[in-house]
DNA sequence: TGCATGTTTGGCAATATAGCCAAACAGATG
DNA sequence: CATCTGTTTGGCTATATTGCCAAACATGCA
């Protein structure tokens, strides 16, 4: 029995899946995706138009947005339209917005 | 007045900042030291001999949570122990379960 | 069919990340 | 002071990510 790392291995798997999501979201062009489908589904044309980067940039970024299971594309006429597929990723910002207020609290306190 | 990435460019700032404490969270080894640290404090050579990699390793890891704000560090004697910042961490893993679930009910339905 | 619009894919160059080893550094203790 | 334990930093290589352009694909419509 290997005394080192078991705990780690035992749930590397599982932290790997995370990771995968968790990666996904880490890309301000992405953070900015969700938080606009939250609104509602939007054509890769609008998106595009309010990033204003390469549509071919646009569409990897939605890419891989699609294969971490956070959206879902919707094809329709000549457009394609991705929504989330998930609805709890706003509380997930919650959680961020609190470490960096934490950040600035301190900076205010220096 | 600019009529394309207006909108991104003006959250921009925000959306990096946010990009910033997400991508600390994007590594298994990261996740897995959260975790933990969710019981309680742990030292580094605590959190080594689980992960089972060298230490200036699971040191760089520590230095990127740190950086962004998720833990602190407390020397004590010879040893550096570190402790969670932010208590809302494990909310944040409910909704990457639940990206995660939605996968897995979607593979069964295949 | 031929062309326009909208989207994805391939490929490449630039940049960022991760891991290890070696070396430096810090505190405790003989 | 010398040495031991514990941690961080520097440096390097390997790998992954990002963004653009060009090209391929798909759909709608004249």
């Amino acid at each position: 029995m290997q005394t080192t790392s078991a705990k780690y291995q035992q749930q590397k798997p599982q932290l790997l899946a995370r990771t995968r999501v968790i990666k996904a979201l880490a890309h301000p062009t992405r953070l900015f995706i969700v938080e606009e489908l939250e609104k509602g589904e939007r054509c890769v044309c609008d998106l595009t138009a309010m990033i204003g980067a390469d549509v071919s940039t646009v569409s990897k970024h939605l890419t891989v947005l699609r294969e971490a299971g956070i959206v879902v594309d919707d094809k329709r006429r000549n457009q394609v339209f991705y929504r989330l597929k998930v609805h709890c990723i706003l509380n997930f910002f919650g959680c961020v917005e609190s470490v960096l207020d934490s950040q600035r609290d301190e900076a205010l306190r220096q």
